[in-house]
DNA sequence: TACCTTTGCTTAACACTGTTAAATAAATTT
DNA sequence: AAATTTATTTAACAGTGTTAAGCAAAGGTA
């Protein structure tokens, strides 16, 4: 009774072909594009079929994100077995994380939540800048002795808010850590880099 | 011809109306529940005359995250003028947007593209884990001669997240640095970070 | 006052979305 | 060859954003 097994691979073959299909589509046209339709279009099936795969559409993505953390797992373990100082491995691993998120953009947006269509906000609305300019203006202050360039302040700037706006991203989606630890390190992260603008 | 005035008056009012009854929405049931219908609803019309105020639901979302850069600059603003020394200026500032984020977390996320959906996704993928786990792993054994407590780890874990993951939102968001000038940021933000683990 | 035109608003419709139930075609078992 | 099970599709529902057509009330004009 070998045609169950041949049954059953081919049913595997049809479940990969649809999270394939989906980041197919993904690739070529963002999130917001995927529908059942379109994956089932893709693997010449009708829509109603993925049902008998999954139990609907978010369980696709979730897949899709479990696929995602493992590839980046590995992606980390690799990275840390090519060093030895625990300091290295540290860089290296995210390294391999920095790599990941923009190699696999679309598994990155999927695990982390980052949508991309607000591109060149900045450009149509004048008011997003405001608040870099309000705050680079007292960098420039305070940096003035050391004559930085535009880029040198710029940059400055984004370390500041990459440290700020991803400790918010984390107390947005998970909620794990307390209120009074995450203020604590983000004065400390703050004071620190305030403290580097001057050396 | 006062009635001109009257009419405009009102037009401008059902206006704001709109803007007022989505972020109602927004606040109850989240961004993914609002619908123009629902709009509609709340301001006690049909769906097709929002039309006539605004180009389309995204003209409407856009109008909103322009109000939110707004009152973030306010914020912002305000908490500068409180202080005189540079330093404490940007920790008050930044402070101000930390505050911001978290009590006009609709705009918040609107503004910046967090989603909240995937509340608790450690709990039902422990995937989700792993690359936590690698790290801290090594944290821990750079912190051992200081005998850290398991938060210590894991604050020191979310610091290194927030930096890079910060970064990179800010990348598949706006592109606006080289990527030269963005590893540099990465690489002196980690071994910055390092460097405090032993200290 | 009667007519015409403009305005404000609604109903109806289109093309999508995710999802489910019923109908049908194909394959297997009896 | 008939009955049953499995595989797949069609049709439908409720929802989405959006547009066009229709209606009803108000304004201006004769």
């Amino acid at each position: 009774m070998g045609s169950k097994d041949r049954i059953l691979r081919l049913k595997e073959e049809t479940r990969i072909n649809i999270l394939d299909a989906s980041l197919d589509i993904v690739k070529e046209e963002g999130w917001q594009a995927l529908s059942m339709r379109k994956i089932a279009d893709k693997i010449e099936y009708t829509a109603p079929i993925i049902y008998e795969y999954f139990a609907n559409k978010e369980a696709i993505l979730m897949e899709l994100t479990r696929k995602g953390f493992l590839l980046l797992a590995r992606d980390m373990k690799e990275a840390k077995e090519k060093h030895r100082l625990p300091a290295k491995q540290i860089e290296a691993m995210w390294l391999a994380y920095w790599n990941f998120a923009f190699t696999h953009k679309e598994f990155y947006q999927l695990m982390f939540g980052v949508d991309v269509n607000c591109c060149e906000l900045a450009q149509i609305m004048p008011e997003a800048e405001v608040p870099f300019n309000i705050v680079t203006e007292v960098i420039q202050e305070i940096m003035a002795p050391q004559n930085p360039s535009e880029d040198d302040v710029c940059v400055k700037y984004y370390t500041y808010w990459s440290v700020i706006h991803g400790l918010i991203s984390i107390n947005l989606t998970r909620r794990t850590t307390s209120d009074e630890i995450n203020r604590e390190i983000l004065k400390t992260a703050i004071s620190g880099l305030t403290r580097s603008l001057s050396a």
